[in-house]
RNA sequence: GGCUCCAUAGUUCAAUGGAUAGAACAGAUGUUUCCUAAACAUCAAAUCCAAGUUCGAUUCUUGGUGGAGCUACCA
């Protein structure tokens, strides 16, 4: 039921027999009626004056007139300046809401398993340290299109690419060998990131210490970072990593697994999960294949040294190193072989890689490379480029302590979630672990809101002050109307006040019923919007003006106390359909939605 | 220096080129013998500057100003 385009395709009528001019549908600019004005849908009219030769006013007038006189979906219309209000027949609005509450699945598309799937990467943490912010906001991006993509009927593969190998995995090592005794996250009563990451820190300022002395010996600083005996010594780790040392490789292993354990416990706190695992130290070396193939075909370079580049100069870009000298691999070489892995493995229609904005000009690079590499599925590469979380104290720095520690931060929301709830003394009698279970909704309900409501594109603000607000634009407002709803719903049926019969709606419809109409109306286009928009802001905007919409009918309207039986049931009807429409979308969030708080 | 992105109430966020620029928080005020007041209602408050395109610009173009990011033989 697209009552749009029907309107569009009476509107394109009426101005052939009026003006006797065909134009797309897409020159044809309607729009939602604002809520001050009479009407469901408004036509803009003042492109059309250029051949009506009529003011705007006039030229609305005759159309409408036309409409009312020829479409059938016209009830009514109103003129305010160029702008033509025009109202459906209610009975189109009851069909609809008739068949948006017998369709379980309203506004989802099942998931059609016939197409290439769309390969989404995520994630891709460091092994040194735990999940901070910048993690948080790049893993709910993540699984938030992950669920918005299947809610458009795209199959999906959820993929995880962790860089386990490397220099700063090294430091880690070294720091607990040297400074470590032998703890474990067992002894520590640490989780196994903390542990790690703990090292990775009581590296850093051991260096700085060093370097400093170095410097006030009087060496000039650039020589003395190089030089330094604990950067000499974190190399020579990884020179034995690369050359399969037992001792290090067993070290290597006992402390990633000791961060994976703890990864998987804030991944599953969080509740995200992937469909594939892949580690970098199985695919840095991918990739220079593909660089010889770049050299035969001419479109790479060798430098004397031997290293070598791309030009992309004439793409607006730099030279670009491919292959160092002594031909080890940097980062562009491990994407190069990845994305040609992943091409090979899933056949995908795309991939999308989610990565903040700062490596904006290495996805600009890889696909560039990929394209004179003749590799056709270059532009299935999408960089879901996402802003950088900032705090009010300015940028994270792991290595200075500024960062918001994702266990820390959702260990807060915990508390906050605990505490408001007590102060409002709705805890009632519950048993112990399902109010634990509501904190934790709660909690992650508020957090997840509070990321995925502002556009990815763009940076973002978090002021921890704000974001464990449970009041206004935010998840817990969402969750409470919700709660509300099912409290509404429950009710009726303890006092026998639904009713079985099929909804009959011939009354008036009250303009809140009918405002709330629209925006259920609104659901399955949201959903398909933020699809294509890979946005799930799309849907946390659409789903707290839907909650608040509904609040003011609650306020506004009876319900329960409503005495013609068959208002009441629509009013509980309506109330369902809401409820069922927040507790998708917040789904598509990655958000539950409790039944009472 | 070069390239890219951003700029909207005190603050954090909205607004396919369309009507009087929406919310929330913070501020002021009001609503509970009545379906959950984690709610609702009222008031006050903003498009960085200057040109241009257009019937119409927060939105598009150009130039300023201010902020962020990138510009590694790190990953």
């Amino acid at each position: 039921m697209d009552f749009e385009n029907l309107l569009i395709t009476d509107i394109r009528l009426a101005l052939q027999v009026l003006f006797k001019q065909t134009l797309d549908y897409a020159a044809i600019s309607l729009q939602k009626t604002r809520k001050e004005f009479e009407g469901d849908y408004t036509l803009v009219v003042f492109p059309f004056t250029s051949f009506s030769k009529m003011p705007p006013e006039k030229t609305a007038e005759l159309i409408g007139q036309y409409l009312l006189a020829n479409a059938p979906m016209v009830e009514k219309f109103n003129v305010i300046k160029g702008f033509l209000n025009l109202s459906l027949k209610q009975h189109l609005w009851s069909s609809f809401f008739k068949s948006a509450v017998s369709e379980p699945g309203f506004g989802f598309c099942p998931v059609d398993e016939s197409l290439d799937a769309i390969v989404l990467e995520y994630s891709s943490p460091n092994t040194n340290k735990p999940l901070h912010l910048g993690h948080v906001r790049n893993n709910l991006l993540g699984s938030s299109l992950a669920k918005i993509l299947h809610a458009n009927g795209k199959p999906v593969v959820q993929v995880n690419l962790v860089n386990d190998r490397g220099i700063h995995i090294c430091k880690s090592m070294l720091a607990w060998q040297t400074w470590g005794n032998g703890e474990t996250p067992e002894s520590a009563g640490l989780k196994g990131d903390h542990l790690v990451g703990k090292y990775y820190v009581l590296f850093d300022q051991y260096l700085k210490a060093e370097i400093e002395e170095m410097v006030a010996q009087g060496i000039d600083r650039e020589s003395a970072t190089k030089n330094a005996s604990l950067m000499k010594k974190a190399q020579e780790i990884l020179m034995k990593w690369e050359a399969h040392d037992p001792d290090t490789l067993a070290l290597w292993r006992m402390m990633n697994q000791w961060v994976y354990t703890g990864f998987n416990d804030t991944y599953n706190r969080m509740g995200v999960s992937f469909d594939e695992t892949f580690f970098e130290s199985n695919t840095y070396l991918l990739g220079k294949e593909i660089i010889e193939e770049g050299l035969d075909k001419g479109v790479f370079f060798r430098k004397p040294d031997h290293s070598v580049w791309a030009d992309l100069t004439s793409d607006g870009l730099d030279e670009k190193l491919l292959l160092r000298g002594d031909g080890t691999s940097v980062y562009m070489t491990q994407d190069l072989g990845t994305a040609n892995q992943r091409y090979e493995k899933f056949s995908p229609s795309s991939m999308i890689y989610v990565v903040g904005n700062e490596q904006n000009y290495h996805f600009d690079v890889l696909r560039f490379l990929l394209k004179k590499l003749e590799k056709d599925w270059w532009e299935k590469i999408h960089h879901f480029s996402y802003g950088m979380v900032e705090l009010p104290e300015g940028k994270m720095k792991s290595r200075e302590g500024t960062v918001v520690d994702a266990d820390d931060l959702l260990q807060e929301m915990y508390n906050v979630a605990k505490s408001t709830t007590e102060d409002l003394g709705k805890a009632g009698e519950a048993q112990s672990d399902e109010l634990s279970k509501l904190y934790w909704t709660l909690a992650l309900g508020a957090l997840k809101f509070f990321i995925l409501k502002v556009d990815p594109k763009k940076n973002m603000m978090f002021n921890p002050q704000e974001s464990i607000d449970f009041n206004g634009n935010t998840g817990p407002f969402i969750q409470y109307t919700h709660a509300r709803i099912k409290s509404l719903l429950s009710k009726a049926t303890e006092r026998n006040l639904d009713s079985n019969e099929e909804l009959s709606i011939e009354y008036q419809f009250h303009s809140i019923e009918l405002n709330l109409l629209r925006f259920t109306y609104d659901f399955p286009n949201t959903v398909k919007q933020a699809g294509n928009a890979l946005s799930p802001a799309v849907i946390a905007n659409y789903v707290y003006d839907l909650a608040k919409e509904y609040n003011h009918f609650y306020q506004e309207v009876s319900v329960l106390r409503e005495e013609d039986a068959s208002i009441r049931s629509f009013r509980l009807t309506l109330s369902s359909l809401v409820a069922s429409i927040i507790k998708k979308s917040m789904s598509l969030l990655g958000v539950e939605v409790p039944e009472r708080m």
